[in-house]
DNA sequence: TGAAATGTTGGGGCG
DNA sequence: ACGCCCCAACATTTC
């Protein structure tokens, strides 16, 4: 009898799944299998609430594993040993796995396949990294010529999703750890089904090609006839409104396929109504596309993780001031959408897009703390939390990145929350100190009269804190600090580290 | 997937 | 009627 290891990682889902796919085409039997590994459990990048929603991925996979006649193993312990140990309990031939781009992910596989027979096959990006390049062969660094070349490529249809499999057969009785509990946020249920659901609420009809399977809760109120993702082009940006799908942490564990997700956004844009409607669908399918730039670039110059890809601002004077730091990170800085933005993070464990933008600017361009702190301290708070997306979009509000936003490109927090916050909604709901503050003053709070501050219970300075730093001056500052680099580069280029290390 | 500084235009108030 | 000023609204340039 043929044995065949399914190595789950970062694709938690029974349907589209070519690992699994491969893994039963190939065996009489399938041992699913999740190594809990102390090198990602000790990371300083580690997130106690991604954990939690891990954990609980996978406990709700192995309860749609045994109602197929099968479950999880899950074991502890370094990912090549463990196993190695599996296949030698199991006589199994092969271990299917999704294939993983990040630099740890690499070096791991590549340890494994040193031990077992492993075999990596796509899933985790609709077209793999390697496939989406510039004619010569070379890797795209600007967003829209790799946009144009992804689009180019044969899209996925309907009938290339996979159906989650009726039943798994594994063998009774391999030893299994049970999983830490530990508490989860109330607004991220894990899970396959939670995943799917909320893609039938955001993209409403277009969805169903993901058939009715895997989701419990099929209620068909839950379905708009006009759905988000049909006005997602004017409401995304809006951080005081749901107008975003929210399926980041279960694309970052592949309870949703990100090949799942783009057949419906493809399905969206050819069933919209109008050309507005349509238009969003793309904006979307976008969305989806810049995660993809992003794990490319991360898996062709892994040495973004650690440096800036310009390696003209790769040696930026921080001022690195750890009271600073920690204002930002609870929440306390006096500038209102910030302060909600961070702790909307820490509070749920999940963040506005925009709201990502305005916090990044703000430590990077106001409080001149160095991208990766940022970058550290998203990814130990994020449920999405992924190295590719985060290093991308940190390396991009710093200017440091391929395709990032110039160095001179400074949000200015008051304006950004009359934009996207226009009512103060956002800043009420996270920031309680400035509940009663009226409209006229809600986002630059410091400048109610003594009186007004009296009326609505926010003394400025006593009940909610004044701007840690003045945004002109700091401005300023960035810019001629930036500027200042970038010339020092220029005559000393020799000092810069290197910008490649393939 | 900015914002501020600077430039231009045109309407209205006013002497 | 005319020039002058102010300034909002919009456009362009610069960081």
């Amino acid at each position: 009898m043929r044995v065949a290891i399914w190595w789950l990682r970062r694709d938690l889902r029974l349907s589209d799944n070519q690992a699994l796919a491969a893994a039963l085409a190939s065996a009489e039997v399938v041992l699913p299998v999740f190594v809990l590994d102390p090198v990602l459990l000790r990371s300083p990048y580690v997130a106690p609430h991604r954990l939690a929603f891990l954990y609980e991925g996978l406990r709700q996979l192995d309860v749609a594993l045994q109602a197929r006649g099968s479950y999880l193993i899950v074991r502890r312990g370094v990912p090549h040993e463990v196993l190695a140990d599996l296949v030698g309990e199991s006589g199994a031939h092969v271990v299917y796995a999704e294939a993983d781009y990040s630099p740890y992910a690499v070096r791991r596989d590549r340890q494994v396949a040193a031990r077992v027979p492993l075999r990596l096959v796509g899933g985790l990006t609709v077209h793999a990294p390697e496939t989406v390049v510039r004619a010569d062969g070379n890797p795209y660094h600007v967003f829209t010529p790799f946009s144009r070349a992804w689009l180019a490529l044969p899209a996925p249809t309907e009938a290339d999703l996979l159906p989650s499999p009726a039943h798994i057969p594994t063998p009774p009785g391999i030893a299994r750890v049970t999983l830490p509990v530990v508490e989860a946020f109330p607004d991220f249920p894990a899970g396959e089904a939670e995943a799917h659901l909320r893609l039938r609420r955001f993209a409403g009809a277009s969805a169903e090609v993901l058939g009715h399977g895997v989701t419990s809760a099929s209620s068909t109120d839950e379905i708009p006839s006009h759905p988000l993702i049909y006005r997602y082009a004017q409401l995304r940006d809006r951080m005081d409104l749901p107008g975003t799908s929210q399926l980041s942490p279960y694309l970052r564990f592949g309870m949703l396929s990100a090949r799942q997700a783009a057949v419906v956004a493809r399905r969206a844009t050819e069933q919209a109504p109008d050309a507005a409607a349509r238009q969003s669908a793309i904006v979307w399918l976008t969305e989806l596309i810049w995660r993809e730039f992003y794990i490319s670039i991360l898996a062709h110059y892994p040495h973004v993780r650690g440096q800036a890809f310009r390696r003209d601002l790769e040696d930026i004077p921080w001022s690195n001031d750890a009271e600073q730091f920690a204002r930002w990170c609870t929440g306390h800085t006096g500038y209102p959408v910030v302060d909600a933005a961070m702790r909307q993070l820490m509070q749920s464990g999940w963040m506005h897009n925009r709201a990502r933008m305005i916090v990044a600017s703000f430590l990077v361009k106001d409080l001149l703390i160095d991208w990766r702190w940022g970058e550290r301290w998203f990814m130990q708070q994020l449920l999405d939390g992924d190295p590719a997306a985060n290093n991308g979009g940190w390396q991009w509000s710093a200017g440091t990145g391929t395709d990032a936003a110039p160095y001179f490109r400074i949000f200015n927090p008051v304006t950004q929350a009359k934009k996207f916050d226009p009512a103060g909604d956002y800043v009420r709901r996270w920031v309680p100190e400035l509940a009663q503050v009226p409209p006229e003053y809600i986002h630059a709070p410091w400048q109610m009269p003594a009186e007004v501050q009296r009326a609505a219970r926010c003394r400025i300075g006593v009940d909610y804190p004044a701007p840690c730093v003045d945004h002109q001056t700091a401005r300023q500052r960035t810019l001629a600090i930036y500027a200042a680099a970038r010339a020092s580069h220029k005559h000393n280029p020799g000092t810069g580290k290197r910008k490649h290390n393939s």
